[in-house]
DNA sequence: CGGTGGATTAACCGCTCGGTCAAACCCTTC
DNA sequence: GAAGGGTTTGACCGAGCGGTTAATCCACCG
């Protein structure tokens, strides 16, 4: 618990900071196989042995860096949990929460899916915060959903989480058969975002027949 | 065109092939790092520079890998495609296809998934393959869905794609946060196929409110 | 039998990686 | 000005990678 005061020429903390914040840049820009020693330190502008003086290896870098990504991921659903409204009102606020984060931070949705796709090193990390993620989610759609059966609320927040994350990553792969606009575009991510809606509004009249949701926008 | 006959101690083609499959089940047995041409070399029983004199390059090897495995897809669901009946029981019958094929061959899923979403060497490859599998699934959903608007065909492509896909990547990859019981288990399989024709119904019943599907099985 | 040519191999190359180490640096303190 | 200690560095290491090369093997053929 020492405080150590500020020295002249970056004290540990400064330059530890400035290592990864590089190394945050770094992997925003250049994605995972972008991210090493090395280029860490160049971005840094710093030797590499130093980056192994502050962060005992890569591995610890990259993990500090998903724990920033979760810890503001999860925040922002916690926040969205909190407004009030109609069960209906929730869920399409959840999901705009969810879809602005993965607007503004597109590497993140990648960095995790090309760890938990490839069983990556760092799934162990991954794998505690999809779990906490999952957490909140669950803490909404249990409301209104089953746990059993083949609308259990595991499944839809399941579901859900693929909806929004598989069209960051797969829509721009799929190149000319998707269409001839921009799938990340401002239109087309609200296009998306439109679909979404329109999904768990189907969801939503399934699960409650009698309560049927606003009149559909589709058309 | 000229056939060579074959040797005693395997002809070219067969050791070619020997190696391909070599390269097969490390790949479905090792993931994408695991296939180096030193693994595919020992485990086909032959020298390193073999790998190379009967295939240019691993990346080859590995996209000759994906082709079989994206060319029994596409055949599977083109077969499924080809049967008659209603709308919803034809999405069904394409769902079964799609995850049947995906729990019969696992990897091949995740190898996919980790191409696109670390932009891999052979994203150029998956593209092509993606977006003939997208044409086929189109050719089904757009018989009863725009093409435009909230509920266009595609996105039901991608969002379906998404249901399947997500969870054979993502569902082990919960751990215990999924619950008690294996998500790859037979039976959980056979919930989660169960949720995908739930979700389907919904959207069957939100586009064509008028012949509503038959009695929901939702427990 | 000896030659020919495809099949096969050991050895090697250049490169990048994560990580280490001992020396040098520089600021503080005496 | 010397000692000390946290900070910074260039040089180095071993491992693994994809790929090449020159030599060898060996089955066939004239």
């Amino acid at each position: 618990m020492s405080a150590v005061v500020e020295h002249p020429k970056g004290s540990t903390k400064i330059r530890a900071q400035q290592i990864l914040e590089a190394a945050e840049h770094l992997l925003a820009e250049e994605g995972y196989e972008g991210l090493t020693a090395q280029a860490v330190a160049r971005r840094a502008g710093v030797n590499k042995a130093l980056v192994f003086y502050y962060w005992s290896s890569t591995a610890q870098l990259f993990e500090r860096v998903l724990e920033r990504y979760y810890a503001r991921h999860r925040q922002a659903l916690v926040d969205a949990l909190s407004v009030q409204g109609s069960p209906r009102e929730r869920v399409h606020h959840i999901i705009d929460t969810y879809l602005d984060y993965m607007e503004a931070n597109r590497r993140y949705v990648r960095l995790v899916q090309q760890q938990v796709a490839g069983r990556g090193p760092h799934l162990p990390a991954v794998q505690r915060h999809l779990a906490a993620l999952m957490e909140v989610s669950m803490g909404l759609l249990g409301e209104f959903a089953p746990s059993q059966g083949p609308a259990a609320a595991r499944h839809l927040h399941l579901s859900l989480s693929a909806l929004v994350v598989n069209y960051f990553t797969y829509a721009p792969a799929l190149g000319e058969a998707w269409g001839p606009d921009d799938p990340l575009s401002l239109a087309g991510l609200e296009e998306r975002r439109a679909h979404v809606h329109w999904v768990v509004d189907a969801w939503l009249d399934r699960l409650h027949p009698k309560a049927r949701s606003a009149p559909s926008r589709q058309g």
